[in-house]
DNA sequence: TGAGCGGTAGTAAGCGCTTACTGCGCCGCG
DNA sequence: CGCGGCGCAGTAAGCGCTTACTACCGCTCA
């Protein structure tokens, strides 16, 4: 029915191979001839099929991307600077993309996140960027590390951002080269918040986490406790007090946390949230129990995605490169961009101090 | 290297196509048999080879979403909804996916919806959904009608979300059960919110409208009129004063565009956004003007996006059901969902108010 | 008892492309 | 004048899977 590479071939009058050779353009072919397939390919609407030259090439075009949740603009972010790498690989003018992202959702899931590096394999995907945090359960990160590290020996290129590198402990060492991690500073982060907080002169900093059984949510809560236990006023009783886990980096868990640790902890002046998705949920659930931001309680979220800097009030925050960290992960995704030795590459974080922190009353 | 069926068919003391029928499962395999393959199969590890199984049977397991920017929380909800049509399409037990979404960012260029198209065909994508408003140079739109009846005649569902129907005018008719539309109502909303603000009081409403181009800008500026139109207060030259054209759906389209707007026409007191993105720019744009809002200045948003209800202060906005819309097409792009007559699927909307909208102060 | 049939499984012919290998014509050099 | 070498282009052997067709077995039914 469609339009095969011999058709071309035929109307050309030359032989597949060379209609082949000069789409491919891995091979000397003379100018005359390369015109005359090039106006048969144009007047016949020849399009490749894909799967066959996979096939037969043995690797397809294929970039996959997991991510937690694509509604969401931090793995939007992530996943559209990702792409824009796979632009600019084109062979002719113009940015006109040679390889396709393939974006999955795994909702956070680790069964999904197996599930879909089975479907990618299963589509010879050339590179896989697994992004976000990973979940703590050692089974499924033996699993997932076994899992990668074979993918990676099998030759395809794999890039973890914005997560830990792998460390199952076990199993033969990294694959150099084909294994990379992009990570954010979550602890340097967490720490430079919770010190803007002490400096700001609060003692009650409540933490609305993330999902315990996350790295994300743990390393956040490491710099945060980092910087309160360097502190005179570290008091580790207080500490368990004041942090609430969440169920999820949603508004919501922002919302119901804060009720939580509003009950446990009324003299709370400070709230630093999971992210800032959880802080405006945070935010939320402040005001409906009459307590301004920030004259009452600051409060302070993570990642400074788009919103944050127009919410009410505006957030303090701690800003992630997202955006360069996709793009980094996407050209070590793609083989453009030289790994770093050892394979780790770590993307810096900024403090923004907006709006909804500052100092408590009086007495705070 | 890789483990082939043949490998697996050994292992089990069958013939390739008997393993080939357990796998796909569309062909009757005694137990005993089936379990024999299905052990081979997990001792080996063997993953099934995509393309060449696409090459064999002629179609794939890709199913390609068209968005202008993934990190666009508009087009994210859009293409989780799809992808969350995908599960369920599992052949066990739970959701396992068995199709993968590859999600190409068109940053709204036409060429480059074309360019994606081509990709897409080349990977022979079982389906195609295109989201986002389309462009409205007659030119493009031409060629794209064509491409994607081609497409449809060749067995690829294609689905437009969020735009509306083709209407080239010429080339062959529709081709029914294949290309399918699920259309938002631009026109009824923009209609709903200008009549909210008209209905307060306001009588100088300006627009900061999306690109002039795009079809989505168009329905909500014929909403918007046909709104003014209708009431007594209708004024031509004054709506055309109040509307300027923004360079995008961004927050910097909304900043830019209300300080012309306030610039040319001072006397505002109420701005209606291209989108809720934009509507943060414009709230912005109008506080650094020394403006209150609502007290001064109403601002009104599109979308209902997550943020919305968080903004500051929070936005009356439109809802547009992007959830529903994805899942809506996502299910017709799977065959999943028979087409309404005449293939188009119109959304519903629903007027949102909140706290960014009151009446102008007296003498307004 | 034998033809016929339903239920399984094997055989083998591609699917459309890539690429190693071969072939051919022509030039330069000995 | 002959031969090696070079630059192109053709030949054909797969890549790993699907599936039409065929084969076989064991029953049922006339």
């Amino acid at each position: 029915m469609a339009v095969t590479l011999a058709d071309v071939a035929a109307h050309a009058g030359v032989s597949s191979a060379t209609v082949s050779r000069v789409l491919s353009g891995n091979y000397p072919v003379a100018g005359a001839t390369r015109n005359r397939v090039l106006r048969a390919v144009e007047e016949l609407e020849y399009v490749v099929n894909g799967p066959a030259s996979a096939l037969a090439a043995a690797s397809s075009d294929l970039l996959g991307i997991l991510v937690n949740d694509i509604a969401d603009p931090f793995f939007g972010i992530i996943a559209s600077a990702v792409q824009g790498e796979l632009e600019g690989q084109g062979q002719g003018e113009g940015p006109v993309p040679r390889k396709l992202a393939v974006v999955c959702n795994t909702g956070g899931s680790p069964e999904r996140e197996l599930t879909y590096l089975t479907l990618l394999q299963r589509q010879r995907a050339a590179a896989i960027v697994l992004t976000g945090g990973a979940v703590e359960d050692p089974e499924h990160s033996a699993a997932l590390a076994a899992r990668l590290r074979r993918l990676a020996a099998g030759g395809t290129r794999i890039v973890l951002c914005g997560r830990p590198p792998l460390s199952d402990g076990q199993g033969g060492g990294p694959v150099p080269g084909a294994l990379l991690t992009v990570a954010f500073d979550n602890r340097g982060g967490a720490r430079a918040l919770t010190e803007h907080l002490l400096a700001l002169g609060h003692r009650h900093i409540g933490y609305v986490a993330g999902p315990a059984e996350r790295t994300t949510t743990r390393h956040r809560l490491e710099g945060h406790s980092a910087a309160l236990e360097a502190h005179e006023s570290f008091d580790p009783a207080r500490a368990e007090r004041l942090t609430v886990h969440g169920g999820g980096y949603h508004r919501s868990a922002g919302y119901e946390g804060t009720r939580v640790l509003l009950h446990r902890a009324p003299e709370t002046t400070a709230v630093l949230a999971a992210n800032d998705t959880v802080a405006l949920g945070v935010c939320a659930a402040l005001r409906e129990a009459g307590l301004r931001i920030p004259e009452d309680v600051s409060v302070a979220g993570f990642d400074d995605l788009p919103f944050s800097a127009d919410a009410s009030p505006t957030l303090t925050t701690v800003r992630l490169p997202l955006q360069e960290a996709g793009a980094r992960a996407g050209r070590l995704a793609l083989g453009t961009q030289p790994p770093p030795r050892g394979g780790v590459t770590t993307i810096g974080h900024e403090l923004v101090v907006r709006a909804s922190t500052a100092p408590p009353r009086a007495g705070g």
